[in-house]
DNA sequence: CGTACGTTTGATCTTTCTCAATAATGGTGG
DNA sequence: CCACCATTATTGAGAAAGATCAAACGTACG
């Protein structure tokens, strides 16, 4: 049955953005690849590596993340089902930067070369490709806003809110209402703050009722009231509609 | 005379990570462009605007930024002769920041279509562009981690780093000697800082010999060492060699 | 020569970090 | 199903980095 294809979460992910016919779809869904199930944590791409294939993320979340010498790390950026993982790299010879699962999950591994070919022989589905990549750095730019430029309070709402809205798009939430799959340890690292910080600012949330939390999973009783603390504007997502 | 062309100084950028024939460089030489004369601060791309022309920068320095709800400035990349402003906007339909200039300069801008033209007619011209897209990229999660998870004197250590080496490697500078064109405002908003705490960090850097400064010009009397303090690892830039 | 902008300095205040300890939770082997 | 262990969350107290406020000083330029 088609809607048990692995590949149609990346095709649901490019049409967030991007116009595909139905022989574009059906070309995504004959793509070459193999499927794979990962730990958590465990690597998927790591500096200093030739890219040799591209992943797609089936299932599960996972992060990017840089090092600095001294050992501490910064998330850069968090991935959702249907996103596909190296496009970042698959043009530079070698990775600047770490992708890790951030749960256990899937991933269905595509030749480079097949992405390459349907990109050519398919000028919409290179152009979601290039657009998919482009919004990734719009995202990454909005992080360095995050952490430059905001306190701890909207910092943690503004990535709560993202991940939302993202999730919602791709059709994995509704509601504002999630499975959060990250400890406070990784949302300290994904935001420039420490574990313990984290833990305040979220109390302190969740103690003025802009949050609630049971677990992992988070909803937000006021949406409009977070995504104002949250300085949030989603422009920078560029979801069509 | 060719090497007062305009666009050279985009072909050298281009030559940093890939290579082209000599008709790929005359094709680049032959875009059709206009040449504007720009004043510091002017603005090139406006959040919300829909990209119609791309604009490369030929003589001076430019930035991006982004806003918070209430008002403070995030500088997310500094661009030097030769670097492409609107690649990052070319295939989305909205702009999601700002371009600004940082000090007078020249811009060339060539329509858009004969970009896309390019760099279809031409796979290693569009597979420059699309590794310059990446490149950028590249720079932006570095920032983040710069920002996330340095302190201030790393930090802006990091920053002169990667400057001196990008104005080298485009032939800009030598001996990491530079005319440093931003004011410690500007650099307060690319660091995620202060004006007052800018200030102080140079200071204590020239105090430590780690740098020299008269007027705008910076020089390393000990790159080594800069580079340590910096934790500054050129990878992430992508230069060929 | 005066005005605007950028730099420098001092004093004080806040946010966030660090260190340390305790509590809760989840998963595992028996 | 239970006891145990490792991880994660929570809390408090004190320290530090960086912000804020305010003022003085330089410099460039009309």
């Amino acid at each position: 049955m088609a809607s048990r294809h692995p590949l149609n979460l990346l095709i649901r992910k490019l049409e967030t953005h991007s116009n595909l016919s139905e022989e574009d779809r059906d070309a995504i869904r004959e793509l070459p690849h193999k499927m794979r199930t990962l730990e958590a944590s465990r690597y998927i791409v790591r500096e200093g590596d030739e890219p040799v294939r591209c992943s797609v993320l089936v299932d599960g979340f996972a992060f990017r993340q840089k090092l600095t010498g001294d050992g501490s790390r910064q998330i850069i950026a968090i991935h959702i089902p249907g996103e596909a993982l190296d496009f970042q790299n698959l043009f530079l010879d070698v990775s600047d930067h770490n992708v890790q699962m951030l749960t256990r999950g899937e991933v269905a591994d595509v030749p480079v070369a097949a992405f390459q070919d349907i990109a050519e022989s398919r000028p919409a589905v290179g152009r979601a490709i290039m657009m998919a990549t482009l919004i990734d750095a719009a995202i990454f730019r909005e992080w360095v806003l995050n952490i430059g430029r905001r306190d701890s309070r909207s910092r943690i709402a503004h990535l709560l809110c993202e991940f939302a809205v993202r999730l919602e798009a791709q059709g994995l939430a509704t509601d504002h209402f999630y499975e959060l799959p990250m400890t406070q340890e990784q949302l300290a690292d994904a935001t420039g703050l420490t574990a313990v910080h984290v833990n305040r600012v979220l109390k302190s949330l969740q103690a003025d009722g802009l949050i609630e939390r049971n677990r992992r999973s988070v909803s937000f009783p006021n949406w409009k009231q977070m995504r104002d603390v949250a300085d949030f504007n989603q422009r920078y997502l560029h979801l069509a509609d």
